[in-house]
RNA sequence: GCGCCUGUAGCUCAGAUGGAUAGAGCAACGGACUUCUAAUCCGUAGGUCACAGGUUCGAAUCCUGUCAGGCGCGCCA
């Protein structure tokens, strides 16, 4: 609908322009937007503001003379007021809005879906959690955030990949090899002292356990230096296999997982390395191997290669994001937590020195999550190892629930996940609300199916008994619907499609509340019944880009 | 000290490209089930958009500064 308007309003400047109503030939880009007051009109456009100082006259001249060379072909517009300090209102005919309604049936599934991608390769990797422990809420957030993403962007047309990079080398790996080794050690009777930098979670024990009943004592005949590696791969790859569990618990299915050692292996690192000395973008300083990120961008050049010969994670990161664009991506997405905010400028000068774009890459910091039940602070120390882990909030809340919740704020925001509110039942937890609109439809349905009512394709003519002022607001909120995905796959902010279901839902319930669906008048009938499974269609549509279900009864 | 995020109703938060009278939900108060699911709806009340300047026809939104809270500033990941 906004582009019809823009289209009109374009013709009717060139119109205007051509006869001599208005002198310049050169128009600003047209906006339309929908006023927050319903007196204001259906639509409306700034234009004849924003021409005023190219035009040289008043906002309500040119104004004026848009509405006179407005060519409505197609019947749409009722009427137009110019109003306020310029603003052109349109009023559109409640018969105009059928044809909108008409495509949510004829889109079904796909409706809502605009092709921004065209196509075009998109990686989307996100938590990339260390396989040193179990998934917490944090990473759920981040799941929830860069699933939804995933989808939505796949649903507007992009390739789309899902990624999970694993940090299956370096210190904290054998940091875990350690922990494990240790309480490998106690179980079997021998007296250890247990360093705090190891991890001191209660899981490490579980998987030293695992050990015995596996190899019995025989690490213990090894040299510590290779049983600490066996501890260590066994137990990444536990604890890896615990979180792939978790993640497809919560509906969430990565198509890559990829492996940090891997890029060791392949060589992928040293070759980096090695091209970037021979164009002199890496020097010495202090038995180090720096690496100029300052010339694009970051406060201070940064280590690549340790005094002591060990690379830095950085090294291999730069390695790994040359990979993904070697791969063929066009665009990189990096999920992560709003901690590691300060290490984009060295990524990203990074990615410039690779030859690639800056708008290549895009990061999306999500905020940190506080876990509360009923109110309080749920205690949470990685190092006590005291913790709730995704697995138990899946398992205490549900599915659906966190993952709404996890999309009820923007990704800037920090968020409060509190257990009690996300089990209740009530306003305060919008996933019911939300759901309860398509519980509701599939109701309304079945009864009408009892009653022998057939859903038939519905001819215009009883579309045209949607007129009421509920019928048409339901319609708009649909129309709406579109534009909302487009803007959320731009700005990659699923929150956006969270907020607009709980406003359809709320215009549903409004609806459901002051008008029958099953009437005596067969016509009105089947119009309404094809406006509600539209509203149930929109529902399911956007419900499933947040990884949400949409139940059929409750 | 520097960087990033946040500051909007009592509470939790929406407010893209600057637009008309700043919106929801919760909590409070008053109503609506002989009728398609009351996990619902309707109504009332609630605001110096942290503060101070600036930009312009017009600012919650853009710029500068200040204040408050969070996070980060390793040859850790």
């Amino acid at each position: 609908m906004k582009q019809l308007l823009e289209h009109l309003i374009l013709q009717a400047l060139t119109l205007a322009h051509e006869n001599g109503a208005i002198p310049s030939p050169a128009f600003p880009e047209i906006v339309i937007e929908v006023p927050k007051i319903l007196s204001h009109g259906d639509y409306s456009s700034n234009i004849a503001m924003t021409s005023a100082s190219i035009q040289k006259m008043s906002p309500r001249k040119i104004a004026e003379a848009i509405v006179k060379y407005i060519r409505d072909t197609d019947r749409l517009i009722d009427r137009m007021d110019i109003a306020g300090p310029g603003f052109i209102n349109f009023y559109l005919l409640p018969g105009s809005w059928i044809g909108f309604l008409k495509k949510v049936h004829e889109h079904g599934t796909r409706y809502g879906a605009v092709n921004v991608g065209k196509g075009k390769k998109i990686q989307v990797e996100f938590v990339s959690s260390n396989p040193t422990g179990p998934l917490h809420v944090g990473h759920g957030r981040g799941a929830a955030v860069g699933d939804s993403v995933a989808n939505i962007l796949s649903f507007c047309g992009y390739d789309v990949q899902r990624e999970y990079y694993i940090n299956d080398s370096g210190r904290q790996i054998n940091t875990l090899g350690r922990s494990v080794f240790l309480r490998y050690q106690e179980l079997l009777g021998e007296s250890i002292r247990f360093p705090d930098d190891c991890y001191q979670g209660g899981y490490i024990k579980e998987i030293a356990a695992r050990i015995v009943d596996l190899k019995s004592n025989e690490l213990l005949d090894q040299p510590d230096e290779k049983a600490v590696m066996f501890c260590a791969r066994y137990a990444a790859n536990l604890i890896l296999e615990g979180m792939k569990h978790d993640l497809e618990s919560f509906d969430i299915i990565f198509d890559c997982w990829f492996s940090e050692q891997g890029l060791y292996d392949s060589g992928k690192v040293t070759s980096v390395i090695e091209s970037f000395r021979k164009r002199n973008i890496i020097y010495e300083k202090d038995g180090a191997l720096w690496f100029d990120t300052m010339s694009n961008g970051d406060e201070k050049d940064r280590v690549v290669v340790r005094q002591n010969g060990q690379t830095t994670y950085f090294a291999s990161d730069i390695a790994y994001h040359y990979d993904k664009f070697d791969r063929g991506f066009e665009q990189v997405i990096d999920v992560w937590g709003a901690d590691h905010h300060g290490y984009i400028p060295r990524v990203t000068a990074a990615i410039v020195s690779g030859g690639y774009q800056k708008e290549q890459f895009r990061v999306i910091l999500v905020q940190l999550v506080s876990l509360l039940r009923a109110g309080a602070p749920v205690a949470m120390s990685t190092r006590s190892g005291e913790f709730v882990t995704l697995r138990d909030v899946i398992q205490e809340v549900g599915k659906d629930a966190a993952r709404f919740i996890f999309l009820t704020r923007s990704s800037d925001n920090t968020l409060d996940f509190d257990l009690e509110l996300a089990k209740q039942k009530t306003n305060d937890n919008p996933v019911y609300y939300v759901q309860y609109v398509h519980a509701r439809i599939c109701s309304i349905v079945r009864k009408s199916k009892e009653l022998g009512i057939k859903e038939v394709s519905c001819s215009d003519a009883a579309l045209r008994l949607l007129n009421t002022a509920e019928d048409i607001s339901l319609i708009k909120m649909m129309v709406k619907y579109p534009e909302t995905v487009q803007f959320s796959a731009e700005m990659m902010e699923p929150h956006r499609i969270t907020f607009y279901l709980m406003e359809l839902a709320a215009a549903f319930h409004a609806y459901y509340n002051r008008r029958r669906v099953l009437t005596d008048d067969p016509m009105l009938t089947s119009a309404r019944l094809h406006l509600i499974t539209s509203v149930r269609q929109v529902i399911a549509n956007g419900l499933s880009l947040l990884g949400v279900s949409a139940p059929e009864s409750m």
